[in-house]
Parts: C-alpha cells; sequence; structure tokens
DNA sequence: CGTTAACTTGACGGCCCTCAAGAGAGGTGG
DNA sequence: CCACCTCTCTTGAGGGCCGTCAAGTTAACG
C-alpha cells in the first residue's frame, strides 16, 4: 500500500496503478487504456482535495459537476428524508467513486460526510463524458461502475427487506472484510470508521441492536469486538449465519 | 394512450412520441435527437417481443445483450439470495427500461418476469453504446436513466430501513398512483398487476401483514379494496400517514 | 363444477425497538 | 499530565409491531 505521503502528487496512472497494486476489483479508472489516453485523463483529473473527518464532500441539493474517488480515507453517502430521517445508504473506501446518483438530475441527491481525515480526486463530469466518446474502453467502463452500483444497491435491498439483525451484520462484516482485504489490508482485524447509529442506519436497525448483536457474536466466539476494532476469529462462523435461515 | 393495436408496429420515432404523448418523465428515449439520428436508433432497436403473464424476459444468470424497453404490459424484476430467499427489486410500467444491473457483469443479475402479457422493445446495449458516442444526446441520457435507478433505489432502501408497515404500503399506493397518472391513466383507481406477496417482497413485509394493512386502510376510508382493484378515496390521508412519523 | 392459487382474518409469539442508566473513550483546556 | 466534558457504547427491562401458523373464504380457470 502506498502512504499518505506517496500519493500526494498522484496522476491519473498513478491512481491505476495504486489501484491494481492492490488489485481492486472496484477499480475506478478502466485497464487498458493507451499511453495517450491515459494522458487526456490525467489532464481532466482533478488532484488532492482533502476534507477532514465530519466534513462533507458535498450536500443534498447541491450542484453536480464531478464524480468523486476516494484515494484515501473512508466516507458514508446517506439519504435524508423529507421528514428528516437519515439512511445510510453505501460506505465508500479507497478506489471507489461516488456521485453517480447525482447525474439524473443534476444535483446530489445525498450527503456524503468523511469518516475519517480523506482525500478524493474530482472527475469532471462533462469532460470525462467527452473524451468517453474517444475512448470506447473508458465509455463502457462507467455503464459498468453505474450497473454494479444498481446491483450493490439491489443486494442491499435484499438484506433489509429478507434478512434478520443477525444476517446483517454477519453480511456487513464479512463485506467489511473482504473490501479491506482487496485494499491489501487485514481480512481478519480491521477498525470500523463507523459508529454503531450509521452502522444501524445503514443496515435499517437501531445502534442498541447492532451493539447487543456484537456482543453476542463475541460471547459466541465469532468475533472480538474491541471498541471499533473488530477481529474475525470465526469467518465460517458468520458465513453459517448468512446460510442458516429459516426457510 | 395508444391502443396495443396502434403500437404494434411502433419504431423508435413513434416510442418516443408515445412516451411524450403521455407526459413520461421516465423516458425510455431521449428527446432532441435529429431526423438522422432517430432513424438510426430505429435501425438498432428490436421491435416487439411479446411475454405472456407469468413468463420471463430474461433470468438471473443468462447472459447480457440488450436492454428492454417495456412498450406494452407489467413486469416485476427480482433477485434471489444463494439460499433461495426472492427480494422483489422493482416494477416496471410502459416506457420504463431494465436489464441495467446486467452491464457490469455481462450477465443478467436479476429475474424479470411478465405479470400481465406484455411487449418490449430490445436495444442491444453494444450497438446502442456505440450509437451513443456519435450521439452526446443519447450518451448522456444512458447516464442519466442509470443514475434515476440509483436514486429510486435509494429511496427504497430508505424505506425499508426506516419506515413501518403502513408508511411503506402508504408510499408504495402513492407511487403507484403517480406512474398511472403519467401514463394517462387513472390516479385514484387501478389494478395492482402484483400478488400480495409480491408487494410484500418488495416492501419487505409479509403477505399477511400486507393483506392486514390494506384492510385497515379501508377501514379507515383511505382507500377502496376489491381484490386487485384499489380506489384511493384520500389521497391526503395516504399522505399524512406517510410524514405521521415518531421522530 | 371442481380444483388450485390467492386472499382474509384471528391468535399467538418472538424479534427488535424504546426508554433508561451507567460505563468507557477521546479530545480540550488548565 | 490530569480533570472534565461530550460523544459513543453497553446492558437491562418492558412493550409493540409484525411474523408465524392455521383455518376459512374468495376468485380464477379449465
Amino acid at each position: 500500500m502506498l502512504s499518505p505521503i506517496q500519493i500526494r502528487e498522484v496522476s491519473a496512472r498513478q491512481l491505476r496503478q495504486m489501484c491494481s497494486t492492490c488489485s481492486l476489483r472496484e477499480l475506478c479508472l478502466p485497464v487498458g487504456l493507451s499511453p495517450e489516453e491515459m494522458r487526456q485523463l490525467d489532464s481532466i483529473i482533478c488532484q488532492g482535495r482533502h476534507i477532514k473527518r465530519g466534513e462533507g464532500l458535498y450536500r443534498a441539493g447541491e450542484p453536480f459537476r464531478s464524480l468523486h474517488a476516494v484515494r484515501v480515507g473512508f466516507f458514508k453517502s446517506s439519504v435524508i428524508s423529507e421528514d428528516g430521517r437519515e439512511q445510510v445508504t453505501g460506505f465508500h473506501m479507497s478506489g471507489e467513486l461516488m456521485g453517480m446518483d447525482a447525474i439524473c438530475s443534476d444535483a446530489h441527491a445525498c450527503d456524503a460526510i468523511a469518516l475519517e481525515d480523506s482525500e478524493v480526486c474530482e472527475l469532471p463530469f462533462d469532460e470525462i463524458q467527452t473524451l468517453a466518446r474517444n475512448v470506447p474502453i473508458l465509455q463502457h467502463h462507467l455503464y459498468k461502475i453505474m450497473s454494479r452500483e444498481i446491483v450493490r444497491d439491489h443486494n442491499v435491498m435484499l438484506l433489509l427487506g429478507n434478512m434478520k439483525a443477525e444476517e446483517r451484520l454477519a453480511a456487513f462484516l464479512l463485506n467489511l472484510s473482504q473490501r479491506f482485504a482487496l485494499r491489501g489490508y487485514s481480512a481478519t482485524s480491521f477498525h470500523l470508521r463507523m459508529t454503531r447509529e450509521e452502522i444501524g442506519s445503514y443496515l435499517g436497525l437501531k445502534l442498541e441492536t447492532v451493539s447487543r448483536i456484537l456482543s453476542r457474536f463475541q460471547e459466541q466466539g465469532l468475533i472480538k469486538v474491541q471498541n471499533r476494532l473488530i477481529e474475525i476469529i470465526s469467518h465460517d462462523g458468520l458465513k453459517a449465519i448468512l446460510s442458516t435461515n429459516p426457510r
């Protein structure tokens, strides 16, 4: 993994390298571009905007200009209903793209908040779109990324609509574990960037329920919880919870 | 509204007209194309595939080649989890596009089942994509449509994660009402194409709960239920349920 | 007219929410 | 470096919403 200093002056090329370095499936940039196409991408992407923990990258309603790729850090996206209920719609880590929900209305549809000090690349959408016309790989890549977001959302709907609290938590932990592993971090020991309340909002549960179930998992020897530090003791045990469903 | 016979031999141009005729926001085709561009679209879109009620348009796992636009009829999309749980991820009516979740993996991620005898246009994705390179309006329209799907899904996540059963049903009925109205049908009286179980699957409820709450709404004088025929008596009453939330 | 799928309604129980109190962690200023 | 404050988390007790199970009714279709 590159250190924060190393990637301070990152280019599109380096960003791609960074991604492939840690073997991300979830690439923010496509592979297979020619050096010239790479250079063109480089000239479009705006580098290194820093967002402090707790700050918003954008808010619902703000005019949409750019997609954002997380370079370093951790974000949550959330929608707020008219009557003030918050639903966390996703957590985003390095290499992931945010803001695709804003294209349809030219305004952001959700808030994006940094859960730790973070750094993002800005991808001005108009220019990306224009470039994509001449670079089919890029064009197709954008469709793919948006399609993947849709698939992800459908799976969350499955989780929210069909699963019990324990199953949701197990699925959540396994998903985080996998994504950290893809980035070269430990799959068995990681730090939660979000509060119990934010986990609960994402999973359709109350924070007390999240806390209780994490404790229960610990009692059962599936994980070790120390504050926001999670250690997965039995990966298979968590998986078993997912497949042990009533019907 | 055009009759089934009138739109049997529909072209892209006619399809667009049909859409604008019934003042659809949810266009399957963009506006602003030149006659020549229109002709090119026409030559790509495959006409009139008929799907009988209960039949699948595509199934999860099948290779992806085309997006599909509903011309006539009504569909449900659903994902099935590994252990056999079904989650209905959406209902689709005339003018709406299906299959965007398949782009990322070149294979369909969900089943699409006709809930009444239906007719779809096929939009071969490779060719649409190629055409889109030369027709910026089309290109942008595709991004917009996928973005809208993401926004929709986020709102369903809000519904599943935050709302009580009554609120979910009220939101569901109001949403259907609005979509029928956009198509020139009555906003206050319409026929449900899906079973209570399918409504429940979409809303994260059991079919008995759906049935009970529809009965309750009827007792309260909000709607009239006669089998699958719904009459909305008090639009405002349903809206009030949505905004009367605990916090 | 018979058969099956879909729907309704009731009784009951369990899962998760609500409310509450206290403990713990992290940051700030003295 | 410690005291203090605030945010976060944990744990318990109780209650309500909705799921489960069951039986009966209605609608749909051949």
